[in-house]
DNA sequence: CAGTGGTCTAGACCACGAT
DNA sequence: TCGTGGTCTAGACCACTGG
């Protein structure tokens, strides 16, 4: 059996018993390399192989330049019901925040406007925003809508919930949505603003919902960190 | 900018121009990696940081101890529709096969068991089945059954569709499933059925399939190569 | 048998985090 | 300032693939 397997399956009983020095810290953070690699009488290239085959399977993750982390339980979500994010993590028991990184108008990319069937290139709204389960960063996510559809939107609580204001500040409501979904890489920028690195496995939403006169309301692209959740879907 | 990103970015476009040895002999077939640290004036471990990174973003895969190639197009796929794997693959111009690796009787995991709410314990019929598209082992599967219910199953046409046989053969109906959709690692035993790597990330589907009574028919536990599918969702 | 990827060693320097 | 993870070098031996 190859060393870093030996390592692999050793690792989490490892930070749980809180053994090592770093442990006793931070519940849930890992041994540092080096300490590990004195443990294992072994190499730095060989202990973190270890750990990104762990993090590959979704046990551990980290943050960038600070260390590595057992994970919490995963987000169930199922695709098909339009569920506010706060209501779902509350009904697991898990605390649901978001931070709004930027909203600003702007032109957008020629597959994004094509998507709206506009008449014309004109401005939209770009959000970015973070959002969190007990405080760990999960998901980042850039949501498009059409400026002139929404006057104002940059002055409204863009921290909650974006379906709710558009229900209730401006009649919109969502009626339908289709969901791309594809397993890829963290890009390095979205990584940067998760505090995570680049290249870990994520999930890659990309969310279209329109209204009752299947008009495009909104294009959402969603990263998720890819241990953070879990699909479950029923069909008929 | 790191020099793995530099070998990464130029990684596609040299395996596509054809310039270096191995690529004119198998199409979409990348240079060896040592050939690799050498066009790069680099390490072996440099550019094994590129290729993985790549095969993180599904842009790659690996063929174990054959080599590193480019990723044809994922599968599109509903979770919610039922449609048979071969039709599916069939409208998307691609050409599916399935292999029957073993079929046997046997006693299952307390897990699976209690999923079927059987009386008392006895034997299912266990399957393991690998999947291609295009030639490509893109995905391996365990089915279990309860053997009772499916008398001489293993004489069947097992690398045909299963839900036809259960149809046609055995007058069992499908008329519901629930599916769990995660992001893990492949395991190292199904890394080796499908001639892949361990480690790798993949898609774990855990199926589960009702009859209009609400008993469970058959638990499908699914491992599919991340880079070759797409899920694509509809929600009313 | 030659060449490949799989695994591993034993170091190094850097940027950044915590203190 | 010290320790961390991020990146990189320059090798090595092995098991296996393909000719």
């Amino acid at each position: 059996m190859p060393l870093y397997q030996t390592i692999k399956d050793a690792l989490p009983e490892l930070t749980l018993s809180g053994e090592m020095t770093d442990s006793d810290k931070t519940p849930g953070k890992l041994p540092s390399e080096r300490q590990l690699q004195q443990q294992f009488n072994s190499t730095r290239v060989t202990v973190r192989e270890a750990l990104m085959r762990l993090e590959a399977e979704g046990v551990i993750y980290r943050q960038n330049r600070i260390g590595w982390f057992l994970c919490p339980k995963r987000l169930l979500w199922d695709p098909i019901q339009k569920v506010n994010f706060y209501q779902l993590a509350k009904n697991q028991g898990l605390k649901a925040r978001t931070d709004l990184l930027t909203c600003k108008q702007t032109r957008v990319s020629d597959e994004i406007f094509q998507a709206f069937a506009l008449d014309k290139q004109s401005d939209f709204y770009e959000l970015y925003r973070i959002r969190y389960l007990d405080d760990r960063p999960v998901m980042v996510e850039e949501i498009y809508c059409p400026a002139q559809q929404f006057p104002g939107l940059a002055e409204k609580a863009l921290d909650s919930s974006i379906t709710t204001i558009f229900q209730d500040d401006y009649q919109v409501k969502i009626s339908h949505e289709q969901s791309d979904i594809i397993v890829t890489a963290l890009p390095d920028d979205k990584a940067e603003q998760l505090n995570l690195n680049g290249g870990a496995a994520c999930l890659k939403i990309i969310r279209k919902r329109f209204n009752a006169q299947q008009e495009l309301v909104d294009y959402n692209i969603e990263y998720w960190l890819h241990s953070a959740i879990e699909m479950r879907v029923q069909s008929n």
